[in-house]
RNA sequence: GGUGGGUUACUCAAGUGGCCAACGAGGGCGGAUUGUAAAUCCGCUGACUACGUCUUCGAAGGUUCGAAUCCUUCACCCACCA
């Protein structure tokens, strides 16, 4: 049972530090139901999750299975500063309103995955507004700025002389006080957050709380394009709120490759099933596209339904494979005589009326199915069904 | 505080007075093809009812027939020195 629990929490991660420690915890919950604390933290500036927030969120929910009770922490304070992740400096700072909005986004979302009995949300301005400028300086000085530069973010950073802001050397630091003041039993991040994760325990044992948090990694996915991080920013992400045909289309868009990244980090098969299913494809009793639908329907199921995601398959079956049209078009009214180009970017098909010209001279697009080369056509009253490219498409009634 | 270097389109990055709406790469979009929105090949990638006009090269002025390119001031960044 416990080997079990063990091998359930140890799965796909990239690194873990002091396994010992979870081990205790674990059986020590199954010895007399003694339950610990596992603090994850979260961003309040993008209240979209997408999928590589739930490979986190997922060991969370592990945990949860095996005693663990959740910190959901909400970075409210140290979103000020934003994570020196080499993209801005400083981030904008967010009104009360604001992170109250984002907030409530974020934590429905990400109870589509977590226990939310087993969850407790915490907010790290709570104490670190409190800790005021004596108790950062005194924070600060148990770091070297040597130590820190040792940071990989930072000494590539400082190498590539791109600017780093004094006050991004406080995040690690504060995110680590956030682990003293909670008294976390494991912390769980990226591997990008490594450092970040033992700076916790270091000022854990600095501060002489008594103990040490054990720390987990899981790897950061990959984005569609199968080589940078998923993010928002790169736009190669899937988000967890998207529509099911959103969700189903983009996870049959990665390559064969990243596919089996994605089944082991956001699949409920077993490792065992996921390599019989490996070696079927290999030898071909599998087809690669019938894996990748497999997967493409549990990741939307996970977020919607079982009988949405089937309907997003046969969707996207129709549109894409047998080219029909999606069933909810977007409908628009214009004026008699309007300009093909005009209809096109006031549809939202297009962002100027020359790239209209563009595409339709590429031959992108079609009325009603019929792909037009003229690009000062006039329309007539009528309603027509407008189509750039193949996924993109607006109806239009023109009075 | 001093000295020097930098700031170009979504990103990176050429361009040092007219040939510049601006090389190239990535990304994005489209076409063909397919097992998919994969891979591959090809094309497009500032705006405008458009073989012409307008607005872009950190910001504002200036020199010039003509500026991304020269000058001045300002802002931001980097390096070295203090």
């Amino acid at each position: 049972m416990i080997k079990e629990a063990l091998e359930e929490i140890g799965r796909g991660t990239a690194e873990i530090i002091d396994m010992e420690r979870i081990e205790k915890l674990v059986s020590k919950y199954y010895d007399d139901g003694t339950t610990y604390t596992v603090k994850a933290g979260f961003d309040p500036t993008a209240p979209d999750l997408h999928l590589g927030h739930t490979v986190l969120l997922q060991k969370l929910a592990t945990f949860q299975k095996f005693g663990g009770r959740v910190q959901f922490l909400i970075g409210d304070f140290t979103a000020m500063i934003g994570d020196p992740t080499g993209k801005s400096a400083t981030r904008k700072v967010l009104t009360k309103e604001e992170i109250v909005h984002n907030i409530a986004s974020y934590t429905e979302q990400a109870f589509k995955i977590l226990d939310e009995k087993k969850t407790e949300i915490v907010y790290n301005n709570d104490w670190l507004e409190k800790l005021g400028a004596a108790g950062m300086l005194q924070l600060a000085s148990n770091l070297t700025v040597a130590r820190m530069l040792e940071r990989d973010d930072f000494s590539k950073r400082y190498a590539s002389n791109t600017p780093i802001a004094v006050s991004e050397f406080m995040y690690p630091l504060l995110q680590g006080y956030d682990s003293v003041y909670l008294k976390s039993d494991i912390e769980i991040g990226g591997t990008d957050q490594k450092f970040n994760l033992l700076m916790g325990r270091q000022l854990q044992k600095a501060y002489d709380i008594k103990k040490q948090q054990a720390v987990l990694m899981m790897p950061i996915l990959e984005g569609l394009d199968g080589i940078q991080k998923m993010s928002k920013s790169l736009g190669n992400y899937i988000g967890v709120t998207e529509e099911p045909k959103n969700i189903y289309g983009k996870v049959l868009s990665i390559s064969d490759d990243l596919m089996w990244r994605y089944y082991e980090l956001l699949s409920e098969k077993s490792l065992s099933d996921i390599e019989q299913l490996k070696s079927d494809v290999s030898t071909r009793t599998v087809h690669p596209k019938t894996a990748k639908e497999n997967l493409a329907l549990e990741i939307t199921t996970r977020f919607y339904n079982e009988e949405l995601a089937t309907l997003a398959k046969e969707e996207f079956n129709s549109v894409f494979k047998a080219n029909n049209m999606p069933t909810d078009i977007q409908e628009f009214e214009m004026i008699e005589g309007i300009w093909i180009c005009q209809a096109l970017v006031d549809a939202g098909l297009e962002p100027s009326t020359s790239q209209s010209r563009r595409d339709i001279k590429q031959n992108a697009v079609s009325i009603d199915q019929k792909k037009i080369s003229d690009d000062k056509l006039n329309l007539d009253i009528g309603e027509y069904i407008l189509q750039v490219g193949k996924r993109r498409f607006a109806k239009v009634k023109v009075i």
